[in-house]
DNA sequence: CTGAATCCCTGCCGATACTG
DNA sequence: CAGTATCGGCAGGGATTCAG
């Protein structure tokens, strides 16, 4: 793979993609890093972690998150098969968001995250 | 925390950044992200969890990596506490790279996001 | 061989304004 | 309420050049 490196205790199938000398977005770390990518991002996944949403919920949650960026995340969540989107009829608009399962999936993600995050020594800089 | 929201089976103590509203540096899944932050960092993390290589050695491995690129990511992951290394003296200057302990620890980071993305239903767009 | 310095171009994100 | 459109500033990264 991009990545596959890893002991993997576990061991997952030889994957071609194990290999290759350039970033590509077939990569499954790639996928995973570009569904987690940009600002803000890990914070909408842990606020809906805790519970579906409405995007106004989101935006009292995280009130220095700007509607576009808001927007963006949302999509790009939603693109990665991570969130999604329930609108419901009627006036006002009211639309419920929610992670997948798959989305829930990244529970452990985060978690190993932070994990390693948690034990680091400070930086060296 | 910043992200702390996941069920944690295993369960971490209590953390302040667990509910921070805004992204900040001291996050520690913000540490991990900005340890494997950027374009090749995996890549050549995944290479350095292989043994540990001269600075000719990566290049060779990633051909399309530029020096400005590969210096920024060693020195980056060396901050992070993740790289060590090691020059030994003569001529000519011969350096190794190799992983800390605490940089091999992102190996099963990886593998989690690795494993994700590898079940990630095709992307929606 | 092992890098650091520079230049330039692109993509991200924040602020603001506007629509269904 | 739930978004999209647009603009400007800044940081990321590729190519090239220079240095220890």
């Amino acid at each position: 793979m991009t990545h596959r490196t890893v002991g993997h205790p576990a061991g997952l199938p030889d994957d071609p993609h194990a290999h290759v000398a350039t970033p590509t977005p077939a990569c499954p770390v790639e996928i995973t890093l570009a569904a987690l990518h940009g600002r803000w991002t890990t914070l909408v996944v842990r606020e809906l972690l805790r519970g579906d949403r409405s995007y106004s919920e989101l935006r009292t949650a995280l009130p220095a998150l700007s509607d576009k960026v808001l927007s963006e995340r949302l999509a790009q969540l939603a693109a990665a098969g991570a969130v999604a989107r329930d609108r419901r009829p009627g006036w006002p608009p009211r639309v419920r968001y929610a992670l997948t399962p798959h989305g829930r999936r990244l529970g452990p993600v985060l978690q190993a995250l932070w994990d390693w995050g948690a034990e680091a020594p400070m930086p060296t800089d």
